[in-house]
DNA sequence: CAGAATCCCGTAAGATACTG
DNA sequence: CAGTATCTTACGGGATTCTG
């Protein structure tokens, strides 16, 4: 996903967004972060099919682009808490409009006996995002 | 980004958005097609920085997932024309909430002083999206 | 003009092991 | 518990060439 590194030319900022939230774990961690604080451990349950290595890595990500906050409490065990800034909280209303679309778009494939699939046949075996492996939660 | 490919797990539909709009050069395409039809030159001449392979793929993803649109005239020299299917439009608000978080958030990080970049300083050296190469338009 | 076919490469991401 | 460190692999994507 994607979405890979963007920049902001093309005079389109929805390419800005996207490399905001377009992170292969970030549109879930925020989805959970909306509604309250989790410390890693929870998230890392949230997501099984990621790794923590990928959790650490989004999440730093989101750290730096001002969305989410990380909260260390010195302690042993240690504890980590991440929630997500004001600045974070304003993506709600994107976030919803995505999952609004994502429906419809679930809606429309379910409702169409699948007449779209054959055009313009390509050479190369059209793969449909029904992934079989499960490197995707 | 790529956004890679993402299935409908987690019970979060905005994957299945991020999927369907979250591809290198979707916006960018979609941003185009939202104002009138184009054929094919005249995309890679407003996306200057891919390929007619990129937009080739990009633009048969988009076919299938009933975005867009592809009317081709048999003559000869050959002539396609790429538009937005009615249900393709309907991304038009989704694409507007994006952008316009975009530019807030291109407003929030112009405002501050950048002091969120060095928080909780990783090993690994910090690459910000500020691109150097220019794979991306 | 609108692609398809090939070849090639960098990096995103998985798996695993280790640590304060 | 909350991460790093290291290795390895897959595949997204670039460049180039060929064709109806």
């Amino acid at each position: 996903m994607r979405p890979k590194r963007l920049d902001s030319k093309s005079g389109c900022a929805v390419e800005v967004t996207l490399s905001v939230i377009g992170g292969l774990w970030k549109p879930v961690i925020l989805f959970h972060l909306m509604h309250e604080k989790k410390r890693f451990m929870e998230l890392t349950r949230l997501l099984p099919n990621t790794t923590q290595r990928m959790l650490t890595l989004q999440l730093r990500e989101l750290e730096a682009d001002g969305i989410v906050a990380r909260h260390v409490y010195p302690q042993v065990p240690p504890k980590v808490e991440y929630e997500l800034t004001p600045f974070g909280k304003t993506l709600a209303p994107v976030l919803i409009s995505l999952r609004q679309w994502g429906e419809s778009y679930q809606a429309q494939r379910a409702s169409d006996i699948a007449p779209i699939q054959e055009v313009s046949k390509p050479t190369t075996t059209r793969r449909r995002r029904t992934n079989t492996a499960g490197h995707v939660a």
